[in-house]
DNA sequence: TCGGATTACGTGCACCGTAATGATC
DNA sequence: GATCATTACGGTGCACGTAATCCGA
């Protein structure tokens, strides 16, 4: 058995040719680094040098063994890293969205049900999160479709409505509804992590021009502050102060209309049942 | 960083499952190691244990950390052993025959022409020899075909007739020459580090039986006092001493006049080229 | 003369073993 | 009481750093 940080002295030596630089690299001295190769020379039974009094450098033997090194140690550092993966992973719930609304409420009430477990989200509107969710990247999904009960369980959580958010003096502020073909060609406001909501515009629009914004507060300025259209959503407005003067519009579109349906894999129905029995009761 | 002997530690807590028990193991006290599997814990940050006060024992984490530990101390012996190979191979010149007789003579040469190298030798009959030649396995060949001049450097060293050992009562033993065919059916002393020349007694006296010997001195003393047939060679015979009054007969078979070449790939003819001088020159 | 490797030497501390403690069967 | 794990404690070996030496450009 020889001891990894040897090989690691090692290859920092191969990385920077001399004993003095890897050892500076090493925060280790010159002498210890030379006595660590001799020792590594010694309990492999195998030289390692070419010793040129005031040079050293790796002979054949030494250079096989750097190519080695190099790969255990990045199995080592693996290793690690996948051991802790797994820990962290069975103390944090990772909920995966394809929309943003539900995603606080969600944090708090897995929080209140999961005491000392960590919560981490990720809203996407890549339909591969379903998948993703069967892979184990997610714990908890929130879908805009009911998935297959075959593989996972399921149950309908809330709906949500989109509406276009237009200031008073827009051409179309008067309508009553809108299809999102009619407003096609425009250029919007529109939040960075809106989920599935983003490709449906994208969809239905292909001709409009979005001004993306990461930041919710930044958005709230500029909607208040400017003629640009953008879209909000029932849920949105019962949450959110009525600051703006602008008029919401409903979008008509069949998809305008989202049902949320919070599901897992079925092996794990157990120990979900109190997020599914929190939302079945009501 | 996490030094390698610490995993070791943790797989043999695994095989043994008490800390008494891998400490024995180990040959350290129970304490150390009961330290060092806090410190494990501490430098990858992941609880491994279950702790009942008085029964130590691998949690969820501690199971996946000894799958991987297994998995890297198998890696890193392997990989000691290769680099411990490799240089070995550099010291040894290989030498794999297809016959017994030459070998102690190329063992001589070969000591004497590369100073400080450790010559093995293996003389089998297995076909596969040419091809254990290209891959390394051996650096010289000695074979009783001239072989691929596209791939092998060789050349002729010497040849070697084959005879039967018989004694002077035996039936057969005024008799000029013999065919392997008329000696089919009766029993045998031979000696069973033989090479190729066994393959050929048994293809050609498929109802032959064949008392191996293991040992040439046990064979000596055998062929010397019992009435069993056995073979030589012109080669044998000019080299040991004569003191049985057995016959030698000549066997006919075309192929029982061997003729030997030493090989080794091309690309180490220059390494070569001393033991070829050596014979070309005869 | 400087940069680099090795050798010499004294020191500190990390790790060990023994002993004590606590806990469980 | 026996077994097993952990904590306490004192001792020591070993690997470290500093300093000295040697060598070559």
């Amino acid at each position: 058995m020889i001891e990894i940080h040897l090989f690691e002295q090692l290859v920092a030596f191969a990385e920077h040719g001399t004993l003095s630089a890897a050892a500076e690299e090493l925060h280790i001295s010159q002498p210890a680094l030379s006595r660590s190769m001799q020792r590594l020379e010694e309990e492999l039974d195998v030289k390692l040098f070419e010793r040129q009094k005031s040079r050293l450098s790796l002979n054949e033997n030494g250079e096989l063994t750097v190519r080695y090194a190099r790969n255990l140690l990045l199995q080592e550092n693996s290793m690690i890293e996948q051991i802790r993966a797994f820990d962290r992973k069975k103390r944090t719930i990772s909920l995966g969205s394809c929309a943003p609304i539900l995603v606080p409420e969600f944090v708090s009430l897995l929080s209140q049900l999961y005491e000392g477990m960590t919560i981490s989200t990720e809203v996407t509107g890549d339909p591969r999160l379903l998948s993703r969710l069967q892979e184990g990247r997610y714990q908890l999904a929130i879908l805009n479709k009911k998935p297959d009960e075959e593989e996972f369980y399921s149950c309908f959580v809330s709906s949500e409505q989109l509406y276009v958010f237009l200031p008073p003096v827009h051409p179309l502020a008067d309508a009553d509804g809108l299809y999102l073909k009619e407003l096609d060609g425009q250029t919007f406001l529109l939040y960075s992590q809106t989920g599935f909501w983003d490709g449906l515009c994208r969809r239905k629009m292909p001709n409009a021009r979005f001004l993306m914004q990461q930041d919710m507060e930044v958005l709230g300025e500029l909607v208040a502050n400017s003629a640009l259209p953008s879209f909000t959503t029932d849920c949105v407005m019962r949450q959110a102060d009525p600051v703006s003067d602008r008029v919401a519009i409903p979008i008509l579109d069949e998809e305008a209309h989202a049902s949320y349906y919070c599901a897992c894999v079925k092996s794990e129905k157990a120990r979900f049942r109190p997020v599914f029995r929190h939302y079945e009761k009501k």
